[in-house]
DNA sequence: GGTGGAAATGAAAATCATTTTCATTTGTGC
DNA sequence: GCACAAATGAAAATGATTTTCATTTCCACC
């Protein structure tokens, strides 16, 4: 067993707390910090083990990992240039609670994304 | 550009209308069809665009294929036993547009899930 | 300070779903 | 029959993730 290397976790935080395993190695690597892969892989799953992190999946399967207990928020992403805005998601927030009761669900979460074309592309 | 093979289709509903590209090939490998899994995974992806299936992720990133009706809806997943509730997402409708509007983003689309546990679980 | 074992690390190989390539087959209109 | 487009599938490529395994780092204890 191992645990998280505490790189690993403040990488996540400073990428906004929201980011796959290969953005967070891509990440370091950028920033000089000398990691392996697998200890990025490694470290992320036992911070999922530990509840300090979620795990969710993008559109494509890959796996994306976001603090839990940060405000909650959500991505617009430009598909074409990639730029991401982080907004506000209350309404949804309100709208799990309430899908979640009315179907008998407990211990709910969510992902909810919009994308599109920003302004310049 | 490739229409689907009905096989698949059918074999899809057989499955329960719910399976992955690689269950549905061993499905139809088991009862003798003579079909390459690339022709399967063609198949589903032409499914999709034609949304006449669509498409979201196990726990493990493999793409699930579910066929549904035409109405946009969102997805109420258990995270214990799979089981799958179509639900209403007008809500979202609604915050997808405002938000992409506020930050000027326009030929948007979104994707929302909600996952959790459900009664039975 | 040295020593032994447990935990952490990372490079490289393995895995697995999915996609791409490309040569072959099938179907259709002429 | 003939040409040409679409469909097919085997095999290779891709890309994320996991496993393997040899090496390094860390401690606790002498």
């Amino acid at each position: 067993m191992s645990r998280s290397n505490p790189r690993v976790l403040s990488t996540l935080e400073r990428a906004g707390g929201f980011a796959s395993a290969q953005e967070v190695y891509r990440l370091m690597q950028r920033e000089g910090e000398s990691i392996g892969l697998t200890t990025v892989y490694r470290s992320l799953q036992s911070l999922v083990n530990d509840k300090i992190v979620d795990v969710l999946r993008r559109d494509d399967g890959e796996a994306i990992y976001r603090l839990c207990g940060e405000a909650h928020h959500h991505h617009l992403v430009c598909k074409g240039c990639g730029d991401t805005v982080e907004i506000e998601g209350g309404a949804i927030e309100k709208w799990a609670k309430m899908m979640a009761e009315e179907h008998g669900f407990r211990d709910v979460g969510h992902t909810a994304e919009i994308f599109g074309l920003c302004a310049k592309c």
